[in-house]
DNA sequence: ACTTTAATGAGACAAAAGTCTCATGTAAAG
DNA sequence: CTTTACATGAGACTTTTGTCTCATTAAAGT
């Protein structure tokens, strides 16, 4: 007689399967989006019982395939020697590799904030994942170097300030709201960056 | 024999049931989402055929209905005596105002937020209506009183930066992402807001 | 190798979303 | 008042979306 495992029964095949689905997804969102369950499931060779075996409708899907973008890791950002430990100068480093991030699957991230919006709008609290917060230990590590010249609160100000400039709404703000060029975009943010970071520094 | 007006046909007919239809998702959104066409056009008396007529699908309905929500007037914004010329004390006064009106309709300024992301995503550029821009003529009300104390360039990137800072997505961010609380995420807008100013004017 | 048992695929089924046609009513022109 | 044209309602119809059942398959313990 089989055994519960602590991670489950068969769950090896249950993990994978559930990755294929999230994979495919992820693939066809790089050209596509509106997707329906049916098309994730024949991409990732599943039936389409499967698949809603392990999903309920497509928001859910595409709600976690966007969760575990790929986001750069602090290690590998800040590992380039000519960046120096000059805060807005890191910063910037951050924006821009936001910014070339945003620019490579602009329409899974697209995908990915307004699925997380309808989430947090349903009324059916049904234990849907949160959105969760890759940017701050990213703009932690940019100002790790000089963290010891702010004060606790100033420091705490500054990183949640840098959140919203920082992110992937700010940059949908620039292009839909205020409808700005890519460059102009970059400049209203790097001036914003140096900004908070001066008055922060200049407080502390 | 009837004529083409300027306006049309029977222009005044269709514009009551497209707004019936409008206004009936608005009411709904107050209090659910995921609404189904048929549930808005059972709310608007109107049949489930005309509903379609007028718009697509739920989600065209949806976007439309947004974008004329209810959003302060900078005329009856800055018209309280107690505010007085200070750009930062204007600018904080308006992000008050904006939070109160996100605070009233959170679920429909989701949805909204929710589906002009996805219209901007989806492939068929069929004509959908744009996301409009309200935040910059408030920004802009609220720093006249010392407008002629900035250069342009300074002035533009102080309000396209404010725009960032002040718009719903600067909500979104401290709510789902930062998972602040209300009184948290309003000073640490205050604290940007300042930030940007200063700098502002300090260049000018 | 054998047995057990959970995961899968196939497909029937139900419900919802969207399309189309036609008869009806009614606003506006004459 | 009469006529005309168009918006509407009703409902048949198709497609999509989601649920359910059952036979088959294959992983893991014995």
């Amino acid at each position: 007689m089989s055994r519960n495992t602590a991670a489950g029964r068969r769950s090896n095949q249950r993990h994978r399967t559930r990755k294929d689905l999230l994979l495919a997804a992820r693939r066809l969102l790089q050209t596509r989006s509106n997707l329906t369950l049916e098309e994730v499931a024949a991409e990732a060779l599943v039936s389409r019982a499967t698949a809603y075996r392990y999903f309920p409708n497509i928001d859910a899907l595409l709600l976690e395939a966007a969760l575990d973008l790929d986001t750069p890791e602090p290690a590998t950002l800040y590992a380039d020697a000519r960046v120096g430990d000059d805060p807005v100068a890191r910063l910037k480093h951050l924006d821009a590799s936001f910014e070339e991030m945003i620019r490579r699957n602009e329409t899974a991230l697209r995908t990915m904030l307004s699925q997380s919006l309808r989430a947090s709008t349903s009324e059916d609290a049904t234990s849907v994942p949160l959105r969760q917060n890759r940017r701050t230990p990213l703009i932690e590590a940019a100002l790790a170097p000089q963290r010891r010249k702010l004060r606790d609160a100033d420091y705490r100000l500054l990183c949640r300030a840098l959140a919203i400039v920082l992110g992937t709404e700010s940059h949908v703000v620039c292009k839909d709201v205020l409808q700005l060029s890519d460059a102009q975009a970059r400049k209203v943010r790097q001036w914003a960056i140096e900004a908070l970071v001066e008055k922060a520094f200049a407080q502390s």
